[in-house]
DNA sequence: CCTGACCTTCACGTGAACGTCAAGGTTGTG
DNA sequence: CACAACCTTGACGTTCACGTGAAGGTCAGG
């Protein structure tokens, strides 16, 4: 046991192992202010716990499928501790003009983010769209090839066969 | 004029202007194999045509939306270009035999791209709806004090489904 | 043919995101 | 308490993706 209470906490190793990332990385995110572990030993040994976990893992996600800086990363997470903050004030405050400008505040920080990430998506929507279109191309000429030269395509395909000059 | 065609050739300086690279940028993709401009003049000034131009757009697609590495980028525009010379093969070859297994190579290729592409946008996805969900939840507040404290969700989200943690 | 704006090829500098020792302290198990 | 396995903080090295001169050649207008 390493705590009063139940929680587990892991050492900077074991998260590493959790996470796919190195020791390295870990301490170095640390350093860019992404993260704080939950606690430190005696010895002063960095102690995670789950949520660490888990911030670790989006921030993982961010870097890799989304390709963001660690820069724009921070802002993001910065913008999720503003918003928590906020949301402890939203609790405390009997203010309803106060409480709608704090939740106006948030969803503004929202739609950013999914401003940001879809704008991202959309672009890979449309290189994914071009490359199937591609591949149902090549799936026209392979029945061609399989069936006989039939004159046009027995399956679905694309549009115009002969339209994008192949 | 600058060809012996009616093309409008451009110096790398009007090529940055259009396409919002830096000339160092370009000249950096060319020595990445990326690109070669598609002719030189008499002082051996780099001259790029409509397709340059296309194809440094395409790039920048790929670092700023997919946030691809230059590396993973110039794999893709080879696997583009083998793809290309199969094409042309595939014209002047008769043998079923290979048209067969040049269609079926430019086939994998696609594939690996696809699956490439499709990995990350799903992972994508998959962020952009976990933002939704809190951006519903805050909805929830929204409405609750627009509308008085109605326990249930009657708003609907319209054509922007933003919304935050709560 | 002169000049200023643009271009060329080196070549070194830079910031981000880590990798990789080095020198020493901490943990926990026998 | 001995000791291997893990941890700590530096601090320097590396790769990527360019930025920034330097030294000189080219192009178009006057």
């Amino acid at each position: 046991m390493n705590d009063t209470s139940g929680r587990r906490l892991l050492r900077i190793n074991e998260v590493a192992a959790e996470t796919g990332l190195t020791t390295r990385t870990i301490r170095y995110y640390e350093e860019m202010g992404l993260l704080e572990p939950a606690a430190r030993s005696e010895g002063d040994y960095r102690l995670y716990d789950e949520s660490d976990l888990e911030r670790l893992q989006f921030i993982r996600g961010l870097r890799d499928d989304a390709g963001f800086s660690l820069a724009q990363i921070r802002q993001l997470l910065e913008d999720e501790a503003v918003r928590e903050r906020n949301r402890e004030r939203f609790r405390t405050t009997g203010d309803p003009d106060e409480r709608r400008a704090l939740i106006l505040d948030a969803r503004e920080r929202v739609d950013r983010q999914i401003e940001l990430l879809e704008a991202k998506a959309a672009r890979l929507a449309a290189m994914i769209e071009e490359a199937r279109a591609r591949g149902r191309h090549l799936d026209g000429h392979l029945a061609e090839l399989d069936g006989g030269p039939a004159p046009h395509p027995g399956r679905l395909a694309g549009a115009t066969p002969a339209g994008t000059g192949e």
